[in-house]
Order: structure tokens, then sequence, then C-alpha cells
DNA sequence: TTGTGTTTTACGACCTCC
DNA sequence: GGAGGTCGTAAAACACAA
């Protein structure tokens, strides 16, 4: 199967060779049963989450004009950056995080299944977590005031020996939003396609690159998590008195979990198909 | 409060593919 | 050469026990 799915839902604007990433072992990315981000609990909105699988449909569909084109990495780093990607997505306000609204109705005006309405973010959340990080915006300016990437930041040379860092920040906290947001597409797909990685960036408000490092750095979570499984298996297995079973379903969540996926046997059934 | 372990961003090095 | 992949790592942010 490898990265078809970057072909039918990009329309071959990634990779035109299908053998990419043959190795890479998320070969499965467009179907992903397990239970919303069950190893993501840190998330408190989980609930709003569960109906993933939201764009799926937007293989052929044509893009949208409301999305800018990839836009220059770092583009936030100044304080005052400008927002205008959100006023074309909709009010949003303190109470109600609708970036991603507009997406879905556009989606659904072109007859596809969209992706659900933005999880919501109830005002506590928001207050909680503005809490925790000690900035509390004001109304109307959640995603504008706040939750700029590299808000402080002016990107600094010559740090740690040539290396850049921001100035006054080594790396900035993503909000419960942008992460759910990620979180969600990552559910959807492990490996994020040029289209959709310009679209989430203007819809989170991230940088392209910070798109892309952030389903690097998802994909890396994955694969240590899978791999603390597999040792937790083998170990489990080692310990039990009586030999492991011969166990078609057992069989198939090793393979899928050496493959780098939290797959179930209904899943891997599917890539043996596929395969 | 503090020490410590874990998680989260961000990057560099290196690789493959076009 | 450029883009994006993995892998390893730095360091901030966070969680939590003592």
């Amino acid at each position: 199967m490898s990265v078809s799915y970057l072909l039918d839902r990009d329309g071959g604007a990634m990779y035109s060779n299908p053998t990419r990433h043959v190795n890479l072992g998320y070969g499965h990315q467009n179907v992903y049963p397990s239970p919303p981000y069950s190893d993501y609990a840190g998330y408190h909105h989980v609930s709003a989450v569960g109906n993933e699988h939201h764009h799926g449909a937007q293989s052929g569909g044509a893009w949208n004009p409301v999305y800018a084109p990839a836009h220059d990495e770092w583009p936030l780093y100044a304080h005052g950056a400008t927002h205008a990607p959100f006023t074309s997505l909709g009010q949003v306000n303190a109470g109600n995080v609708s970036g991603l609204v507009a997406p879905q109705e556009q989606r659904s005006a072109q007859g596809v299944p969209g992706p659900p309405q933005l999880s919501p973010v109830s005002e506590r959340d928001q207050t909680e977590w503005a809490r925790r990080t000690g900035t509390v915006p004001s109304t109307g300016e959640f995603f504008t005031g706040f939750l700029q990437p590299y808000q402080c930041g002016i990107r600094a040379q010559s740090l740690l020996g040539g290396k850049t860092r921001t100035k006054d920040k080594y790396r900035v906290v993503y909000s419960d939003h942008q992460r759910l947001e990620l979180e969600k597409e990552f559910h959807f797909s492990r490996y994020i396609t040029i289209r959709r990685k310009a679209e989430l960036a203007v819809t989170l408000n991230l940088s392209e690159r910070q798109v892309k490092i952030w389903f690097q750095n998802r994909r890396a979570k994955e694969r240590k998590l899978n791999r603390k499984k597999i040792q937790q298996s083998q170990q489990a297995s080692t310990t039990t008195a009586t030999p492991p079973a011969v166990d078609i379903h057992v069989n198939t969540a090793i393979v899928a979990s050496t493959s780098g996926s939290l797959l179930t046997d209904t899943l891997s059934t599917a890539i043996k198909e596929e395969y």
C-alpha cells in the first residue's frame, strides 16, 4: 500500500513513486481504528474527537482557495504578527474555537464527509490552559494573542554555537487546540500531505515547518511506544509458564507492532490485502 | 520547595527519491 | 539540489514524589 494515499489525497503532489516509504512501517495510515488517542490521555478533548477520520474524502476535492498557498517558514516571530489566516475562517471568540468550521462546511458543500466540527474547547479548558501557561488572553484573542509560536522570540542566530534558536524561548508550547487538531490529523494519517500541511499551518497558525516537525516527532513517539509495547509483550511471553499460543490475533498484532503501528487484527487483515 | 523523570518542540546529520 | 524521511539529541515544560 505504501503511500498511495498521498497520491490519492494530494493528486500526486507529493511523491509519484508508490514505493517510497515502503519500509517505514506506516503504510496503512488511512485506516486506523484504534480508540481515539488511547495513548494520548493527556489531552482532554477526546470525547469531541470521536468522529475522526474526517477529511478522508478530501481526495479529489478541489483545493479550496480559502487556504493560502504554502507560506514562508517562521512567519510569526515578531510581536503583533498579523492573524490574517483567521479572518477568512470565521469569528473566533474565547468560548468557541471555530478555526476549522469553515473548512468543514466547505467540504460538506462539496458533498464529501468532511471533518467533524472542530473540537469544542470549553471556556474552562481555555482558562485552565491559560492559567497553566500563565497567559490569559483577552476575549477574542484566544488564537491571536497567546498561541503564536515564537510569539516572544525573534529568531536569533549564533546561539548554541551557530545553531538557531529563538532568542528568549527555546521552544513554545502548543495550545491544546493546536495539539488536538494535529492529533486528529495524525490519527487520520501518519503522514501529512503537502496540501494538508499548508492547510493545517494556516488553520492552526503554525508554520508548515512546525507542522512537518510535529508529525515527525509524533511518528517518533509512536515508534517509541510501539517498541515499548513489543518489549513488554516479549517480557510477558518469556515470563509466562505456558508458551505463547499460536494465535492469529497475537501474530497479527506483533506484525502490526513491528511495522510501527497500533493495528488491530482487522486492520492487519486489510493491510495483508493491500500487500 | 526541590529534585528527578518524562514529555514536548526543535534542530542537525544523514538518507532516499525525484 | 531540494524536500521530506528517520534517528539522536538539546532543552524547555511538565508531572510528581519526597
